[in-house]
DNA sequence: ACAAGGATCCTCT
DNA sequence: GAGGATCCTTGTT
């Protein structure tokens, strides 16, 4: 696990970079995690920030692809999103869960001294484990020495069910089969609902 | 200037 | 499985 991965990896299918991201590398603030459940928010997706139209918050959506996209969810939960598609198209993957790989002590102080799933499974963890706030977002990926995404290979299997807490959004994208996991991973939020991807 | 609503987490049952 | 904590972003006066 060394290569970064290129811009052109992001610029496709939302819902196909969400996939292929299962068990790739995340490493920034001196740790180093293995990305194990993500979820695709896509164009014309009522689930998806960009729903309402281009705002300060969003705007990293909206830009080109490979960048990270950090915002505030509840006013305390630093949330990393990885912008895909093209340049002018409001999509992102959103990182719900890891694996740690390096820097367990770290992510335990950062955590409360938590251990366990605890550590990882939910993307408020994720953001608090990596050290990541809104200075973050609009970050280019595949730059040296920053918040890196490196490349690794794909898991054995790969498990699919619907999205997390968009209660909002419509029955149609509610049910929508766009969230992904790494298949026997305990780094993974609410199993239930989570089936193998045929 | 104000009110409403979260892509969650944690602590209980 | 359910409910409260918590505070920024947004859209509306």
């Amino acid at each position: 696990m060394s290569s970064l991965i290129p811009t052109s990896f992001y610029a496709r299918d939302t819902r196909i970079v969400a996939r292929e991201l299962l068990g790739k590398g995340l490493r920034h603030g001196g740790v180093l995690l293995r990305i194990t459940e993500t979820e695709a928010y896509c164009p014309d997706d009522t689930a998806n920030h960009c729903r309402a139209g281009r705002t300060v918050r969003n705007a990293a959506m909206w830009g080109p692809p490979g960048r990270a996209y950090v915002y505030l969810c509840y006013g305390l939960h630093q949330m990393l999103n990885l912008v895909t598609e093209a340049d002018g198209v409001g999509a992102a993957v959103l990182i719900r869960a890891c694996e740690p790989l390096e820097g367990l002590e770290v992510i335990g102080e950062r955590r409360g001294g938590r251990s366990g799933p605890a550590l990882l499974t939910g993307p408020g963890k994720v953001g608090q484990a990596l050290a990541l706030d809104r200075s973050w977002c609009h970050h280019p990926l595949d730059e040296p020495g920053g918040l890196e995404v490196l490349d690794a290979p794909a898991p054995e299997g790969v498990l699919v069910g619907p999205r997390i807490g968009i209660g909002y959004a419509s029955a149609e994208h509610g049910a929508a089969p766009w969230r992904f996991a790494v298949a026997g991973s305990p780094w993974v939020s609410h199993r239930k609902g989570l089936v193998a991807l045929r």
